[in-house]
Order: structure tokens, then sequence, then C-alpha cells
DNA sequence: TATTTACTGTACAGTTATGTCTAGTCAATA
DNA sequence: TATTGACTAGACATAACTGTACAGTAAATA
């Protein structure tokens, strides 16, 4: 209850701003964070803005700190899904990856990564982290070489822009097309005589 | 030589405006067509830009409109590989994107989509599109259900957001991973013992 | 109790963008 | 030759936004 973000303050909050702005980026795209924007929807002044951040580009750094924080090591040090054999993380991974919404900001942070070079180079990482990732469990399901790197590529640009590409409207289907999504990455053609 | 946009005219064409909206619209995103900026790109004032168009939207509107009408309708509508057979188009149609670079603005639109319902109508259009191009190619294949729709969205998804999400920094290998892919949206397993 | 932290509002100067208008140019057409 | 089409430059009013400065306040801390 005594979070952070619920401190009970009498103003807006660094917190505050940050998600605000976060929102903004994610339905506007990153051009459309403004400080004056951010103002009139947190109903205050700009002026407590300019205490918490140095300026616009100090706050598009946070923002930018905060999604490579919080939208990757979340799924990837999670000691829980760690332990899993390679089969179960798969698809705890495709499970997380809906639940938690991990690719939330990806479309935001893609098209803001075109314009900032130092963008581009956060997201490049973000990329490398999730195909390392899925590689390891390509890897310990018995695939190598480009079998290997086409089925973990197929996996993280899949799950990566799924939720943007294919509007999400027969949930039933949802639920079966990952279960045979799981079984084709695994199955097709089984390990063994995949190579 | 007297193609629509080299007319020798005096002065900036509409198409000119055009084209260089849509430079930027792919490179910084479309809060950054401003036409102040377009005009000071094309070594001119703005005046001409309200010859050619009503306002900001109006350009906007025609970038929509051409997007729409030749990064997909390219592909779909081409008669050469129409007459192919499944396997054929399949890989025509890979090659086609990669060379004919048919996603090199969906990121930008899509990103764009989030702030315009209209927007957000044309890129949802362009996507059944190329949705139903896929599925056609696997029901000729012999898949059908739910591994039909999968297919069809895994190759639709991947082909979209390859170029996106992984720099092509190894032309050899992206090569041999597509002939590899080919294979493993044709073969895995093979149509006629896959259901 | 005094000071510091975490803010708030207002005001100012400067930049960038919008759309409208006016006056003018140059080339092609009637 | 006169008119129309396709522009260009420059000015104007308006708006949104930026960063800085300054004076004030309420709660937490020393």
């Amino acid at each position: 209850m005594k979070s952070a973000d619920t401190k009970k303050s009498k103003g807006i909050s660094k917190n505050q701003w940050l998600v605000k702005a976060l929102e903004l980026l994610e339905s506007k795209g990153f051009e459309a964070v403004k400080i004056e924007r951010l103002a009139k929807l947190l109903g205050t002044s700009r002026s407590g803005f300019y205490w918490h951040f140095k300026n616009r580009q100090d706050l598009l750094q946070h923002l930018l700190d905060y999604w490579a924080q919080e939208y990757t090591s979340i799924l990837i040090d999670d000691l829980d899904v760690k332990k899993l054999a390679a089969d179960k993380r798969l698809l705890s991974a495709m499970q997380m990856i809906k639940d938690e919404k991990l690719t939330k900001y990806d479309l935001s942070m893609n098209a803001w990564a075109k314009a900032d070079l130092q963008v581009y180079e956060a997201v490049k990482k973000v990329t490398k982290m999730r195909l390392d990732f899925s590689r390891e469990i390509f890897v310990e399901l018995g695939f190598d070489g480009d079998e290997l790197e086409m089925r973990s590529r197929l996996f993280t640009c899949y799950h990566g822009w799924e939720e943007v590409t294919f509007s999400a409207d027969d949930e039933e289907q949802n639920l079966r097309l990952q279960k045979l999504r799981h079984k084709m990455f695994i199955n097709y053609p089984t390990a063994r005589h995949g190579r």
C-alpha cells in the first residue's frame, strides 16, 4: 500500500510523470510526449516537471531505461521459469508475454528507435536478449545450426508482434492456436530427425 | 522519362511533397511530418503546399491512400505470381517482400494507427489482405483448420516484421534461412499426415 | 522550531508550427 | 495576346510548446 508511487504526497510525483508519459508514448507515439500535455493531463502546471527531470530529453531517457528493465528482465530473469524444462519454459514464456503484456511498448519503442540512435541501440539490445532466451530453449530441445536460428527468430518475431498484427477477438481460437504453436515449435519435425 | 513526377515543371510538384513526406514518415514518424519541415527540405516556402493540399490532414490522407495501394496490391495482384503453384508462390512472395521492401512503411503506419482511427482501419485492411493471400497458399498446400490459420499467421507476421526485428547483417545466412523457412512452412510436417 | 524537500502557480522570452492572404512569376493554352 | 494553371515569397495572427526564473506552500526531517 505504501509503494513508491503511492507516497500520499501532496503533489505529482516523479513516478506519476513517468507513468503518464509512458501512457502517452504508447497511445500517441513519442512525439506526442509533451510536457505541457502531461501537465494538463495530470491537472497541474509544468513547473513540477522540472524539479524531477532536467528537460524533455531526460524524461525520454528515463522512459527508455524503465522499459528496457521492466519489459525484458521480468521474463528472462524469472527464477521460477528458469527452473522449468525447455518445453514448459516455452509455454510459460508464451503465456507470460500474453498475460503481462510484455510487448505493450514494442511498437512505440521501435518507431521511436528510427528517430533516435540511443533508442535504437536499446531496442536492439532487448531483441538480442529475447533471441538469446529463446535460442537457449531450442538448444535444449536439440536443435542447432540454421534450424536453431530460424526457430528462435520465428518464435521471437511472432510473439513480439502477434498482438500488434492480429486483433485478438476470438479468445478461444487464440488459446487453441497457442497450443498448436507450442507443438509446432517443438515437434515439426521432432528434434531427433530434424537435422 | 516524362513520368508524372518528372514534369520538368518550374516548382515543387504535388508528388515531390508526397515523396518527401513519405520519407519523413518513415525515418521520423508521422508526428515529424510537418509542412514547414518539408518546405525547408525541399528548399521552398510553404505556400505551394496549400496549392496541392487542403491542409496537413489532407496530406496524411494522401499518404495513407498511397501506401495502402502501392504496398499491398503490388504483390497480391501480381499476375505472374498468381499463375504459380502454391509452393513457388510462397517463395516468390518471400523474395518480393524482401526485394521490393514491401514492409518499409509498416512500422510507421502501425505506430500512426495507434493515434488515428482511420489509419487503424487502413492498416487492419492491409493485414487482412496479406493474411488472405497467404491463407490461399496454405489451402492449396493442403492445410486447413487451426493449422491453416496458424501457418498463415506465422508467415504473415514473420515476413512483415523480420526486417524491423532482425538486422540483416549476414546476407548469406539470411538466404539459407529463407530457404529453410520455405521448407518449414511447406514440409513440417507434410500436409498429408499433418492433420 | 528551523530548515530542507517536494512540490505549485505565474510570468517571460523564444521557437516552431499552423492556416490565410496578398502580390507576383513563369509557362502553357485559348 | 490574354487568360489560366502552377506555382513562390513574404507577412500576419494564432497556437502549442520549450526552458528559466521567481515567489510561495505544506510536510518531513534535524
